[in-house]
DNA sequence: GTGAAAGCGCTAACAC
DNA sequence: GTGTTAGCGCTTTCAC
């Protein structure tokens, strides 16, 4: 190519990467007998060369949960944005897997999105330092992180359970070790113990359509009148074991979801949680470049509030206890 | 490293890719070492050395489009166990999108996966020679191919709605330029010619909930008694809009959906063309990895069969015409 | 403004 | 079985 050319290697390196420190006429030249010549700059080269690779990587628990697809888009367009490819790398809600991909992942890439970690905090902690790490719903000092907070989201919701009449609520939970669930736990108890509204909890361990349907049995025989699931999932499950078992949303049980995946288009439409993915997933690229970029290591902590979306799914109690 | 081991580069080197070659001893040692130093091979390194970066790229219309995460998910995970990485790219349906991902994807990896292309049969073959590519849902002569043929399900459900007494079919078309699309068209006109049923098209251009909801007036108004829609993300707007208008179904309308990609979550149970992502993605990182080890130009093409999958939303008509 | 040369971290002959 | 050496294709001082 730099024989083809005329030059040396390093211009025709340069009429690439600085063409404002070559003549005019050389990057032209240059240019033109790459183009004829099918000519690219080996990015596999340039990453050995420089130390950077222009690759980022995405690890999320399951491509396959709605609540990731929209953060997967917007960080791939982002980056792109950016001129990064991303890998993708699904941990399966698995720990083991999650860390597995990290390993492969550490010595390629410039940094990791790591969205929803299963890990333990000593291993991010040690991670982090080998490789740059932006987190989504993980908090953890001194990693970059951007939360969704359901906060104000799920106060809002026993707000209006409450507003309803309903006094005993029941909280479908998520996975362990999740922080969102953790998160929606903690607000949930500080809600009712605002509002005086009590709170029982029903384990659901993984998100699930059918999970949440044969939850349904339990949720009848709690003396509850309204839920709040950790997710749209379950709560579209929820809703259709209720369908299947005759009993009628709202007006014998209220169920309200959270991230607001799905949308109206449940039946009845789902009253949930509002969800940023798609923002968690734009502005955590923004972070992970912005940190490769200065090489500043500010703990950003970068939170996303959430509000209730009111649908279909919840109504006033029928026989107020 | 070498030197901390007290061995030469190239036996660090064989202690990771060919221990065999060595003395257990020597490898342990080397190990150790490595272990010790928390040293790594580095990929990119390797990659340039060898050629082979052991990263094959996917690239989809719209990772939030329900049909792919399943296929993403496969495609990551059969490339894992080959010791694969994955890049993932989103066209959003655009062409030009496509081809640029195409463009920033091949000279970085050993593999590319396209699914469901918008691109022209001219552009794909041109790039299939620059890099190995193998498709997903494009029918190519001389380009590895694994496509889901929607025929078997889709006459099936022809001939499930005939049996059911109806008489015309509307058939809400998708992306003009898919490959599925016309595939599943051509098997419908085929179908109506075989059944005497008659088929009219409704376009929708593109797939979701929303643009199904706004056909069913044109549904309404077609003199139609059925439709089978091009996905079940139209299938579901269309079941919403029906359910608004007043419409019951299946009792005034019946619907079939394609790619069973929302199971029993809608509202009735959609019936519909069963779907084979999971395996479409599975199959064709086999294919592709297969091509990279072996060489063979071989022209695949993996055709992946269907069924029709009958539930709740369709039934006999009620007025037979 | 452009060239020469060293080096990024590894693999792959080729010797011994 | 292990060491030596020459690249892989690029970037980057340092000269000119």
């Amino acid at each position: 190519m730099a024989a083809a050319a005329g030059v040396a290697r390093s211009t025709v390196s340069r009429a690439f990467s600085q063409p404002g420190r070559l003549t005019p006429e050389t990057v032209e030249r240059v240019l033109a007998v790459a183009e004829r010549l099918g000519y690219t700059p080996n990015p596999v080269a340039q990453a050995l060369s420089t130390g950077r690779s222009r690759n980022i990587a995405l690890i999320v628990p399951d491509v396959a949960n709605p609540f990731f697809p929209p953060l997967i888009r917007a960080a791939q367009r982002k980056a792109e944005e950016n001129d990064f490819c991303v890998f993708l790398g699904d941990s399966d809600e698995n720990s083991d897997r999650e860390q597995q991909l990290l390993d492969r992942f550490a010595n390629q890439v410039e940094g990791i999105l790591l969205v929803s970690p299963r890990l333990t905090d000593a291993v991010i902690t040690q991670f982090a330092k080998r490789v740059p790490i932006v987190l989504v719903n993980r908090d953890l000092d001194a990693v970059p992180r951007v939360l969704i907070d359901s906060g104000e989201g799920i106060e809002a919701a026993v707000d209006h359970l409450k507003s309803l009449g309903h006094q005993r609520v029941a909280y479908v939970s998520g996975p362990t070790g999740s922080w969102s669930n953790g998160q929606r736990r903690s607000h949930l108890r500080r809600a009712a113990d605002r509002t005086g509204i009590s709170i029982i909890s029903i384990p659901a361990i993984k998100s699930s359509f059918e999970i949440g349907k044969k939850t349904t049995p339990k949720l009848l025989s709690s003396g509850t009148t309204a839920c709040i699931a950790f997710d749209d999932l379950l709560a579209q499950g929820i809703l259709a074991g209720f369908a299947e078992a005759g009993v009628s949303v709202p007006d014998s049980f209220s169920v309200v979801g959270c991230d607001d995946v799905l949308g109206s288009t449940t039946t009845p439409a789902l009253t949930t949680v509002s969800n940023r993915s798609e923002l968690a997933g734009d502005v955590a690229v923004t972070l992970l470049i912005d940190k490769l970029r200065t090489h500043a290591i500010r703990d950003a902590r970068h939170v996303l509030s959430t509000h209730l979306v009111v649908r279909k799914s919840t109504g006033a109690v029928r026989i107020p206890t």
